[in-house]
DNA sequence: CCTGCTGGCGGACTACGGTCCGTTTCATCG
DNA sequence: CGATGAAACGGACCGTAGTCCGCCAGCAGG
């Protein structure tokens, strides 16, 4: 957990976690779910995945996940937020591993190699990660105009991409151009650019390495 | 509504549509609205336009409207689709002009000034068009996910992009390229940009035109 | 083990976008 | 003109996300 002083995570700290956890039980001091509560919670994630793994993320609806799950909407609602949060939590797991990856991993996508190569392999690595999860990502991502901005793995994807564009230089425009780069990388263009633009992910990594190349190319 | 054969929409012809216009009565041959529909067309939008100035464009929900229009629910959807065909057929007007502009306008956004020049305009007025149209502009793309990205209006600028791209050896990428430069310039991301992140007007104007000179840079 | 109360629970309820289809109105043609 | 068929109309209807609140049960303290 800990590292050098120098390290771009340093730098993450007292950001956003990567998934706010709502509510949750927790209020004043430390506190745990009630038994009932922990329970419903995995059974309902457990309904969810099974629909989206027979029917794909679409077919979930709040009401006949309440269903499937055996419990009241109501009970969706209090332990997921909204719709958007319930698929987040379904994307919980790979999320975690994925930050973990390009925080502390090996190189490339880790520390250890150039910016330049860590932002061709965290492009990479996106892409990846839209080919297996694009419907559950893009459910997550559709909700009111904006959120998926002001939630906290956008914000930690842009700290890690800042970071990486600081160290070379991009001083004024580094947060301007880390919104740019995600942008590209949001599930519904990449999603759009592989089913309506026929783009193969060969041609998508060779399009952001690119992209990268460009911009952190000496001036 | 008829206009002469040198005006715009001639022009156009080939490009695809700046607003398709749905269904549309002319099925067969040349055929006119009905008299009744025109009216209510008119009506409709009129209620729209005053509803947005007034309560601003969230507070468009389609029964309202229909009420305040004076005309049945089925009437709105089948003159205009969807809740975003509404909001688009209320954009059209400037969407035709800013068009016009950047096809067949003076130089540095029309013709005359070379493609980056030309590119950094296009982006400096598409802020503007969202500083002015920002809610209208995001309530017309918050459609179904990838909606706004198969619609004619993104096909427009993405070929205009694509063209002035091409201008500069970007062969393989520039299709590429128009998606992630035009993703930059999203209503979302600006909104978001202008609103949470606080930046500036200028500085946006700044992130593009640095933006863009890295990617036209001859390597 | 009993009791009290806090927090979780469920499902009726609301608001909204979008569809459907029986009815009405317009334009055309005999 | 009237008749006739096509197109527009309207609003009841549906599915879905999200809220609300009275009820119930798990948990701590006696």
């Amino acid at each position: 957990m800990d590292r050098s002083p120098l390290s771009i995570e340093n730098r993450l700290a007292g950001l956003p976690k990567i998934v706010d956890p709502l509510p949750l039980p927790m209020l004043g001091g430390v506190r745990h779910e009630r038994a009932d509560a922990a329970r419903n919670r995995a059974t309902i994630l457990a309904a969810a995945e099974q629909l989206v793994a027979a029917e794909g993320a679409s077919a979930i609806t709040m009401d006949r996940l309440a269903h499937c799950a055996g419990v009241g909407k109501g009970t969706l609602f209090r332990h997921f937020g909204d719709r958007c949060g319930l698929m987040r939590a379904l994307l919980d797991e790979r999320e975690r591993a994925f930050q973990e990856e390009f925080i502390r991993g090996p190189a490339p996508l880790g520390p250890g190699a150039p910016p330049c190569e860590r932002l061709i392999a965290f492009g990479a690595r996106m892409y990846e990660h839209i080919e297996i999860q694009g419907d559950l990502l893009l459910a997550a991502e559709n909700g009111a105009p904006g959120e998926r901005l002001r939630h906290s793995v956008y914000a930690a994807y842009r700290a890690h991409l800042i970071a990486l564009l600081e160290q070379r230089d991009h001083a004024g425009e580094a947060s301007y151009l880390a919104d740019v780069l995600l942008a590209a990388l949001s599930s519904e263009l990449v999603l759009f650019q592989r089913r309506e633009q026929q783009l193969t992910p060969r041609q998508l990594a060779s399009g952001w390495s690119e992209l990268v190349r460009a911009l952190l190319a000496e001036r």
